[in-house]
DNA sequence: AGCGTTTAGTTTAAAGATGAACTAATTTGG
DNA sequence: CCAAATTAGTTCATCTTTAAACTAAACGCT
């Protein structure tokens, strides 16, 4: 699935659509496109861009519950099961009971899950450097406002 | 999953990570969400994204192969099959050999389909729209003008 | 004509994702 | 203090997705 297919590839913006159907869908695409390429470059690391979100978001903190994972990963607790479980089977998690609660299992990091994730990590910021480095300093700022603008949009439409 | 939980959730933008990586994460989460969104809203229509994606795309033209479908939608010929499938089942969708080449089917709609497809893309002209509406026309070109750019610097990238 | 290659589509195994139903532990109110 | 409601996590059915192996048809070339 590499080497480059833009083939034919259809005019998606055809100038017939409305300004903010193309400006959308040219995000569709892109992160889509974004998503394949990262795909590729994990596997060299044997993970799935799921697995190493997982890992990133504990590299930042882990010793959480994984509710509070599956939100900050914006996945379902019964997706992040299956997602730790396969973690968990090549030891680079740890499902640890929380002393205060029965319920709860804190989710903790192995020495070989932190090394895994520290090496995905430093793959992922040479890859988004490299990628969005046609945009100057402002093009970057303005697009961090716009997508923060429209998310605050999407909940407030979830209301 | 509706009810806004923009809750606790992380400081996904702490100031410690570098401008392009804050950037393009809120892309990622700006997608993210705006899908679980649309997903809910096509759930009056019975369809889920990837059912109208493809329902979309056959609109704009119908009659071709699940090779240039599959093309067309970024996703992989197998998973074109099941797809087209399901489609198939509930009479959205029609197989016709092509006369000039018998490995090929010519993926039609039905009226079923066409009229199915018309409603959902209706329906994701006006989601689109309003989650956009926070910017303005010349934000809305400024984002197309970046994403294209962003896309054609991955397609760069893989070589 | 015929052999080898390419192309179209299906199938399969594995991972991912959701929503709903379920179990177990905790909290809350009376 | 205890029944009811809530919360954490797992399980299940269904759908999506990929990559790879496979079948069948068409093409290319000598």
């Amino acid at each position: 699935m590499s080497g480059s297919q833009q083939t034919d590839v259809f005019p998606s913006d055809r100038p017939r659509q409305p300004l903010s159907i193309r400006a959308w869908l040219s995000v569709i695409r892109t992160y889509q496109t974004c998503t394949r390429l990262l795909t590729e470059r994990l596997r060299t690391l044997d993970l799935t861009v799921a697995q190493h979100e997982t890992l990133a978001n504990l590299l930042i903190e882990d010793g959480v519950s994984q509710q509070t994972l599956a939100a900050r990963l914006l996945v379902t607790k019964g997706n992040l099961t299956g997602l730790l479980n396969r973690l968990a089977e090549r030891g680079l998690i740890e499902r640890r009971p929380d002393p205060s609660d029965g319920r709860v299992n804190l989710i903790v990091l192995t020495a070989a899950g932190r090394a895994l994730a520290t090496e995905a990590d430093a793959l992922q910021r040479t890859y988004v450097a490299e990628m969005v480095s046609p945009l100057d300093e402002a093009q970057q700022t303005d697009l961090h406002t716009m997508m923060k603008a429209i998310e605050a949009q999407l909940h407030a439409m979830d209301q």
